[in-house]
RNA sequence: GGUGAGGUAGCUCAGUUGGUUAGAGCGGAGGUCUCAUAAUCCUCAGGUCGAGGGUUCGAUUCCCUCCCUCACCA
């Protein structure tokens, strides 16, 4: 009996579960259940990751204490995994906790003694009424290349180049909205490349990582491992650093360590018993956007305190929702506790398990196919076999089975397949074991259509016993092995079919004679499209398509309809439309862009405005030099547009599926157009 | 830009350690049973396996180049 730790990376308390948080718990708590369904002893802690800037000023926004808000998100956190049937030993926690707190200290303790500590001044912004240091998403301001305004002091959004928060022009903090200034600070560093080769040897363990994964940690060995920072001054929500006054541990440096001080509240205090066994096996779930920290830093700490390493670190890929990213504008930033409102959770937890294969790719919630793969697959095949053969069962034999008929060429088969599947969820493979499980429920469909037992029972009733036993023990073995991924369904089944819970020991075992089966309860139910649709509210109507890049052109001509009807533009009013500049402008230069089989790049004459470039994605059906010395209609105050061949300052309008430029010739370039 | 992963039927995916006619489900078309949650079952898709080149008797599967998509860049 295997002893297993799980863990999936702890939630950022600043703001709710969404759909994207679920794939990683639902694969966790999908693994659990499998594991323990095999008889493995297994505990999986979870919690909030509550330390840091965002969650210290969002408190202060909301005029809280940050223990008190990141406590109300958390709350939050735990009941919307609750309803998606993911549940944690000790409960779902908190990073912000004492425990926490003793063996942070005790890590960086170790640390320390080992002379894995250095120090050094960095420069940094920070703000002059309350001297808060400033991170870069803290500062506000104009972006010195495209001159957009009111950017993050990393990058921006508008034009996408990245920059210093003090390269900014007029920057503010986005607390006090008081003008930064640059000083200095002792921070505390961790010296990773200490661990560099030990890092390295880890990583190269079979099964720690996914080849690809590890491919990609290559080049940061190539390239050597910086000094980790993993202090921060005061005001910071988080622990204080033993020995070192106003300054804190980064909220990067005490979330991992999260994973070990809830398992010690999980357990009573028994946490050695998990961290300090070998022959535990330990599983951290992550995204890969968060696979430095736990392929780095986390066992760099690991190893100066002599604690357990991870026997593998399982990178998912990120979920986009019909083909997109999660976006809030267009409404498909859709978190857990909205979608379960027009869904049954369990139905998400099946899509998902359907989709998630051992490698980390990322997965597509198309409504359309999520409605189609739950109710074809699931309801229609496998719960529908036990609806087609309990009814009948009770009219032909009172309930009781028939016993199991070994050499029965499709119990043979379908023990043969369904013996796989434990391992695939062993290997988290969970779209095999799903895959397998729907081919088999359909032989026995098909063995229901073949031998009509309906009709069988009227000369035979005993023959027909046999065959819906058959297919009943199909359906219920097919379920049995599905319930790591759907238990309300199955623990319903097994509640209906009067047998003891299903392990993977007992999931293929016959149906007992001597036991009469309970009525007939329905299982579940099938899925609207319409309503599951109905979870995505615009909030705005959908920005228009900028000058479409190659990429979009390409897409929109592969894609027969959008998955989701669009909805119909929501009527704006005036000065809605007003908002919009459109100007009359004059060609004054246009050519074909090399390397682009549909940019054009136009220079025109905006009359006062001066000159724009812009990137015109007409060369399929206008030749560049039938455009200069027109007079057409250009979006004026259209964000910049960075595109491969470099940025597009607005938006030439035109016409049909062959685009013809919208004439504006007559008018004055520079002329606005109502 | 750098790095990594990927591009197979309208959609979601499987598969090929290189080899006869590349598969499944869904959608769509037609038919069927009627036990069942308008469910089941049968038939129908001819898709340049992203593009081009190379290696080979033979490549979708190996190599190179290119295009495109996605992610990460402390």
């Amino acid at each position: 009996m295997a002893k297993v730790l799980v863990t999936p990376a702890l939630p950022y308390a600043n703001g709710a579960i969404h759909l994207g948080h679920l794939v990683e718990h639902v694969q966790v708590n999908v693994f659990v259940r499998a594991l323990r369904m095999a008889g493995d002893e297994v505990l999986c802690v979870c919690g909030a990751d509550s330390h840091g800037a965002p969650i210290e000023i969002a408190a202060l926004k909301a005029g809280k204490a940050p223990e008190r808000h990141a406590a109300d998100i958390a709350a939050g956190h735990a009941a919307s995994f609750a309803r998606y049937l993911c549940d944690y030993d000790g409960g779902y926690g908190t990073t912000h906790s004492e425990l926490n707190r003793q063996h942070a200290e005790r890590i960086y303790l170790a640390l320390k003694a080992q002379g894995h500590i250095t120090r050094r001044e960095v420069e940094q912004l920070q703000d002059p009424t309350d001297g808060r240091w400033l991170a870069d998403r803290f500062v506000k301001g104009t972006c010195p290349k495209c001159q957009a305004k009111d950017q993050y002091g990393d990058s921006c959004e508008v034009c996408g180049s990245t920059y210093r928060a003090t390269e900014l022009i007029d920057p503010k903090s986005v607390i006090t909205g008081a003008t930064p200034r640059l000083a200095k600070s002792e921070h505390i560093f961790v010296k990773l490349g200490d661990f560099a080769d030990r890092l390295r040897a880890f990583l190269a363990h079979e099964g720690v990582l996914h080849a690809s994964q590890r491919h990609f940690l290559e080049r940061w060995f190539e390239e050597g491992l910086k000094d980790w920072d993993v202090s921060r001054d005061g005001p910071y929500f988080g622990f204080n650093i033993p020995g070192e006054g106003n300054k804190f541990f980064y909220v990067w440096l005490d979330a991992p360590i999260g994973y070990v001080s809830l398992t010690e509240h999980a357990t009573a205090g028994a946490w050695q018993a998990w961290w300090r066994d070998p022959k535990v096996a330990i599983h951290h779930f992550i995204g890969k956007d968060i696979l430095y920290f736990h392929t780095l830093f986390w066992p760099a700490m690991l190893m100066a305190t002599g604690d357990t390493l991870p026997s593998a670190v399982h990178v998912h890929g990120m979920l986009t929702v019909n083909g997109t990213k999660m976006s809030k504008s267009r409404g498909t930033f859709l978190n857990a506790d909205d979608f379960a409102e027009v869904c049954e959770p369990q139905a998400l937890r099946y899509y998902y398990a359907a989709k998630l294969g051992a490698e980390p790719d990322d997965i597509d919630l198309s409504f359309e196919d999520f409605v189609n793969r739950v109710n074809a697959d699931l309801v229609n095949n496998v719960v529908n076999l036990v609806s087609r053969t309990v009814p009948q069962l009770h009219k032909v034999a009172g309930g009781r089975p028939a016993p199991l008929d070994e050499r029965d060429p499709v119990v043979v088969a379908a023990r043969a397949r369904l013996a796989e599947v434990p391992a695939l969820y062993r290997a988290l493979d969970f779209a095999a074991a799903v895959r397998t499980v729907v081919e088999v429920g359909s032989v026995a469909n098909k063995l229901l259509q073949d031998t009509a037992p309906w009709d069988v029972a009227r000369t035979d009733p005993e023959r027909a016993r046999h065959i819906l036993t058959t297919a009943l023990w199909v359906g219920k073995s097919c379920l049995a092995l599905l319930k790591p991924v759907v238990p309300a369904l199955v623990e319903k089944l097994e509640g209906m079919l009067k047998v003891a819970p299903f392990t993977f020991d007992n999931a293929l075992a016959p149906l007992s004679p001597d036991v009469a089966i309970g009525d007939y309860v329905r299982l579940f139910e099938r899925l609207d499209l319409k309503k599951v649709q109905s979870v995505v509210k615009p909030t705005e109507p959908a920005p228009a398509p900028l000058a479409p890049a190659k990429g979009d052109q390409k897409k929109a001509d592969h894609k027969k309809a959008p998955p989701v009807e669009a909805p119909p533009p929501a009527e704006i009013g005036i000065d809605e439309f007003l908002k919009v500049e459109l100007r009359a402008a004059k060609v004054v230069s246009a050519t074909a862009v090399e390397g682009s089989d549909k940019l054009i790049a136009v220079k025109l004459d905006v009359g006062p405005l001066g000159t724009r470039d812009i990137f015109a994605g007409l060369r399929p059906h206008v030749t560049p030099d039938a455009l200069v010395g027109r007079t057409v209609v250009v979006v004026a105050n259209l964000a910049p547009r960075k595109m491969k061949f470099g940025t597009s300052y607005g938006m030439m309008l035109a016409a049909g599926d062959v685009p013809v430029p919208l004439s504006a010739e007559g008018a004055t370039p520079g002329d606005r157009i109502r």
